[in-house]
DNA sequence: CACAATTGTGCAAAAATATTGCATGATCGA
DNA sequence: TCGATCATGCAATATTTTTGCACAATTGTG
């Protein structure tokens, strides 16, 4: 409802470049080249300009998108008042986007509860990284996202999303099922100060998580291996590599050679998931209910997980 | 910058009939029937039905159209702040309409001065009935409307415009030149009370004003002729068939054997002239501009007219 | 320093949308 | 009952948007 030309202008601050926009909307670039031009014809002024070989906003521009935010929020809520009237038909296309976890984990059973509760909606999964999640959002490609709070993300005070935590995803320790915390039913992160740790990746989301959470602890973890999928940690860990933090909800494959142990501690060591959609989209009936079926997933899980 | 079909909803409220919207708009039936129905198939509900042979506005478009005033009003604030950024080219185009003294009196000097501080400007007058320039101004047709604050009017409380008082036009009684009052430098409106009266139709806004005044004077006036030009009406004066009321905005042609009288009272029987634009829309320089030259020439004009 | 990769633009052609013209059915008022 | 008024539907048409290249500018790499 709100000018298709501001929503590409929108799209084009948080890719940068016409082209990757192009991309993520599905036009080509001509397309998109257009429409920012007809749009700079329109208002009478140019809202960007060529950089380089990239384009960047104008001053006008900015302003422009800032104060037009509002009109966004203030339409996604409208559209939430109108289905809420029940009078005719209301959304019934819902797409959840989240992180590999809680795509794998969360999503699968809220989809199936609103299939249940709504049959004639139509419920989809993208399974994509953190940060795309929220550039799915503002695409109009998504309309839920499921995201670990870690990072980085749009801050909470961004207008153009709203954020809520879901849950607190704890972290286990992985050891070798012959270590000797491997029978403990609960152990303290600092007891595994001494140990080689494998890590993700140097500057990845989760090594500054795992990094932080054995500070709290007040020990610095000595990397000994990088893994970037937790199969591969879980392997390493089962070769007696090292041990590792993974998390809960995190589901690895039979076979392997290793235990999970319960961290205790104050905070307890965890990742936090939130959830994020569209400023003003809350209202609207199909989301408000996805919220709650991902709350009562999310709890149902973190019970029997515990 | 809003969907242009929820323009076309609020201009089908305003006017009633899907044809009048047309013929207002520019479009053939057919379009504006296509639109609205496109608008309901993308919310998925309908936001107009059939009643009789007319259409009317469902709850969900009723909604919908309270909701949406913002979006309009908060664009017009936009496309404002826009232009006031002095970035590339403001908007040029200016269109004033009012009722036909207005159109007459206060903005050729307007449109004058406004031409001679933005050489590029475009100003535009419109002469058209009160009732409707606030049409005009919805359909976008107009951009700032003189209106007598006496007609049929939106309430202030409008939020689809912004009204604002102008002047008061005082009222002069007009006697034929050989009446006992037309040598008096003022006069008060009760020592009328018992001549014959020319008034406006009855049921017409200037006809209700004129009671009125006689009303807040003390009596009522007896009619003895209508008339609905103010040159018919000092035509009969002329003639001696009787006294009437006559804003002192109003310019009479030369030859008619008149004199206009001041009234005193108090309050001074008088008309109040507004103008009225579109919500959100006084940010915009020109318009903003062009509402301070009004006043000034107003100004200019009731001094000159004392 | 040349070269390959990437980015945005421009324009004619093609595709998608919006609009018209006219025929039709429904309703209202005389 | 008839004529006037109103909205709709559909095929034809006009308009707008999008594509498909070819091209020019910029970056950074080997």
């Amino acid at each position: 409802m709100i000018d298709q030309r501001l929503h590409v202008l929108r799209v084009l601050v948080e890719l940068g470049t016409l082209t990757e926009v192009a991309r993520r909307l599905g036009y080509t670039p001509s397309a998109v080249s257009h429409q920012l031009r007809s749009l700079s014809k329109d208002l009478g002024m140019p809202v960007v300009e060529q950089r380089g070989r990239g384009l960047v906003i104008t001053r006008a521009g900015q302003l422009l998108l800032e104060r037009s935010q509002e009109l966004f929020t203030r339409w996604e809520e409208i559209r939430g008042e109108l289905d809420g009237l029940g009078t005719g038909t209301r959304r019934r296309q819902l797409r959840l986007c989240g992180f590999s976890t809680a795509a794998a984990t969360l999503l699968p059973p809220t989809a199936q509860r609103l299939a249940q509760r709504y049959p004639d909606s139509r419920v989809t999964i993208i399974e994509a990284e953190p940060e795309e999640c929220f550039d799915l959002l503002l695409a109009e490609q998504a309309d839920i996202a499921v995201v670990v709070a870690t990072d980085p993300l749009p801050p909470r005070s961004d207008a153009r999303f709203e954020q809520s935590a879901l849950f607190s995803d704890r972290l286990d320790l992985l050891v070798p099922a012959d270590h000797r915390l491997a029978t403990r039913s609960a152990a303290s992160l600092s007891e595994a100060a001494e140990e080689a740790w494998i890590l993700d990746r140097p500057g990845s989301p989760y090594h500054r998580l795992v990094r932080t959470a054995c500070a709290a602890a007040g020990f610095l973890p000595e990397k000994a291996h990088q893994s970037r999928e937790w199969e591969t940690g879980a392997a390493l860990v089962s070769a007696g590599l090292g041990v590792a933090l993974i998390p809960r909800l995190a589901r690895l494959p039979e076979g392997f050679d290793v235990a999970r142990v319960p961290l205790r501690g104050d905070p307890v060591p965890s990742r936090k998931i939130l959830t994020g959609i569209r400023s003003g989209s809350a209202g609207q009936p199909l989301i408000a209910e996805a919220l709650e079926v991902l709350a009562e997933v999310s709890a149902e899980v973190a019970r029997r997980e515990i």
